[in-house]
DNA sequence: ACAAAAGTGTTTTTTATACACCCATGC
DNA sequence: GCATGGGTGTATAAAAAACACTTTTGT
């Protein structure tokens, strides 16, 4: 996803350097798997510019502070989590991205690093200043975003999806153990009712032999009690950096 | 692959926002099919910090200059081609990855967003300012490099072969019309001799339906002439954003 | 007893892998 | 005519996809 435009600046052979402020973006996902919903977090925004609008948690990049440290830091301001994956996802930093920026004088530019995140749902806490100002989203009905957040997050939906099928994040993100129904659920919410037969899947990530069934039956309602599984990371380390497809 | 440590910044509760300039980085491969060597771009620094010793070819992004602007620029700065792909890779921006940052006093930051390119090596012409200042070199003889562009450098090498394997940027790169086998070097040559076999490489490839013969025959030295072919990126284009595998 | 959810197995189709072999040219 | 690289085909193994069927629970 290239940023394109501006190719040519009007008569600037050694046009002086931008400064600039970096911030940090969170795409932050979680999956609701009792109702079946991709969800994001969104925030209401307390400041200028867009204030009042829904946005990405986002904040400003301090003194002393790497990027990674800048995500981790936003997140945890909105929500208490204990088990995440984050990664970064991509930069953005075109001229007049940020309505702070002034368009004709040059002056500081804002630039985007942003960030991926999956959070396990069920654990997950959103910390409210104000009720309302942060919140899950249903990924089919987004409000209208601050700035180019709304790139971001197709930006970032895209990854989710990527990784869904050839890394082990779903993992990161249920309960220590679980049910291969629960695990399907969470496939199926994110990429969609036919991505493949719950036994193909099913006997296919146990052929792969990372999966070990701790022998405890769980019953949740009607219907045969299923056996509750554990993720070996160690079983699975052999397995990294092969072309590895999970779905 | 995220940047680790400064989790703990020590009594920072509302440190102020940190200044920065942006620079981009550009890790520009090409392939050498003659001599079946995967090659680099580098220059040699001609100002400080680390004057005179290696790096991938970069610079800091101008007012009214988008990220990808500066990519190019720099780019056609150091070289002069007709065909390249070119995306984001990643952006490295911790504090202290520059040495002109002054660890101190919290001066200036040097933030890198890196650009992975991919150019046709026989077209690629290398603009001097003195010999030597920008070279090719194969990717298995690397020096020393500046700043921590070994790592951008590892990066992008790792981008270049899972490229290859889901993405038709090999058509990019190889002249218009191209032998099968010219195509099935270029991804020995990155992917190493027994990523697979020639005729089941071929077969796999004409199947997919978007190379299509013109027909033509060229002999080169002695055996059976062979036919040249075309990337159809018409044919192609149904099949984007498909799971598709090449090799 | 029967619906509901879990789990197993079987059949068919497709794809991957490893080769053997024929073809057209230069020398 | 034979070495050299181009190109085709086949036999086997493995994986994907579709779906029928059994098992164990709650009601």
């Amino acid at each position: 996803m290239p940023e394109r435009g501006h190719r040519n600046i009007p008569g600037s052979l050694k046009q002086p350097l931008a400064d600039f402020k970096v911030g940090v973006d969170n795409a932050i996902f979680s999956v609701d798997t009792e109702r079946n919903r991709l969800l994001i977090l969104l925030v209401k925004r307390q400041d200028e510019p867009f204030l009042g609008q829904r946005s990405l948690p986002g904040t400003l990049v301090r003194q002393g502070e790497s990027l990674e440290d800048a995500a981790y830091r936003i997140l945890a301001e909105k929500i208490r989590v204990e088990n995440l994956y984050l990664e970064q996802l991509y930069t953005f930093g075109g001229p007049g991205r940020d309505p702070r920026e002034d368009a004709t004088s040059y002056g500081v530019r804002y630039l985007s690093v942003s960030y991926f995140a999956l959070v396990r749902f069920a654990e997950a806490e959103l910390i409210y200043q104000t009720t309302g100002d942060v919140a899950w989203y249903p990924i089919e009905d987004i409000p209208k975003l601050a700035f180019d957040h709304e790139r971001i997050l197709q930006y970032g939906y895209q990854r989710l999806r990527n990784k869904l099928e050839y890394s082990p994040i779903a993992f990161e993100v249920l309960p220590e153990v679980f049910t291969l129904n629960d695990l399907y659920q969470l496939y199926t919410t994110v990429l969609g009712e036919n991505f493949s037969d719950y036994s193909n899947f099913r006997s296919r990530l146990l052929k792969l032999g990372f999966l070990c069934d701790t022998g405890i039956k769980v019953s949740r309602g009607a219907g045969r009690p299923a056996s509750l599984y554990r993720f070996d990371s160690k079983a699975f380390a052999p397995l990294k950096d092969k072309p590895l497809v999970f779905i």
